[in-house]
DNA sequence: TGCACGCATGTCATATCTGACATACAGTAC
DNA sequence: GTACTGTATGTCAGATATGACATGCGTGCA
C-alpha cells in the first residue's frame, strides 16, 4: 500500500497499522477492520491479476464502479459480505479467503 | 453436527455437505454457504466452551437469543459480517477466522 | 403435575447496506 | 487544449439485515 493511500484511509477514518492505539477501538473491532483490510487488499489483487476494471468488475458481481472503489477501499458502508461474495465471484475459493486474512492486512513500512 | 441438526438445516432450504449437484447452486453460492456454515459451527463450539447460553452471548453482542440461534443455524437471514462480529467478541482473532473457514464445514459422515 | 431453562422459528418495525447516479481528479493520447 | 479511461467520493431511494418479541418444544427437576 503506498503512503499516500494510506494517509486517505485515516484521513476517511481508519487506521490503517496498529491502530488501536491511537484510537480507542476496542481489541473486536481493530481484529474487525484488520479482517475488513486483508479481504480489500486481497480483492484488488485478485482484479488486478485479472486484468479487469473497476467498472468491468462492477458488471460481474451486479454492482456499480462506485460500490467497487469502496469495497477496496475498505470503505465503512461496505460489509465483510460483500467484499467476500465479490472475491468468490472472482474465483477464489474458500481457503483462498482464510489464507488472505491470514495473511491480514498488509502492514504500513 | 448430529443428523438430525443435519436434516433440519437441509429441511431449512440449505444443504450441508456437496450440495450443489443436488440444488443448482453455483460455485460462488456454495462456497458461500460453505464459509457461513463453518463459522456458524465455529461459533457455537466457541460459546459452548465458555459455558454461555445463547441468551447470555446475546447480551454480551448486544443482540437477542433468537438471533443467535440463526447465526449458529447458518439461517439464511444472518450475514456472515454478525457471526464474524460474534466470534469476534468471544476472542477470536483474524488467524482463528481464517482457521475456522480453511477447517470448511463439518462434513456429514 | 407444574415450572424453569435452553434452544428454535416466525414476524415486524427500524436500522443498515446496496446499487445507481453524479461528479471530481489523475493519467494518457491526440 | 480536448477526449477518454480508470478511479475516488458523496448522496439517496429502495433493498436487506437486525434486534426485539411471541411462541413452541424438549428436558430436568421438585
Amino acid at each position: 500500500m503506498q503512503v499516500s493511500k494510506r494517509v486517505k484511509l485515516e484521513a476517511a477514518g481508519w487506521k490503517v497499522g496498529s491502530a488501536d492505539e491511537l484510537l480507542g477501538l476496542t481489541p473486536e473491532e481493530s481484529a474487525y477492520i484488520e479482517i475488513k483490510l486483508a479481504l480489500s487488499h486481497t480483492l484488488r489483487q485478485r482484479r488486478l491479476n485479472n486484468k479487469l476494471s473497476q467498472f468491468e468488475l462492477a458488471k460481474m458481481v451486479h454492482s456499480s464502479q462506485s460500490r467497487i472503489a469502496k469495497m477496496e477501499a475498505g470503505d465503512p458502508s461496505v460489509s465483510i459480505d460483500l467484499i467476500m461474495k465479490s472475491l468468490l465471484a472472482l474465483g477464489a475459493s474458500p481457503k483462498d479467503v482464510a489464507k488472505a486474512i491470514s495473511a491480514g492486512a498488509p502492514q504500513a513500512a
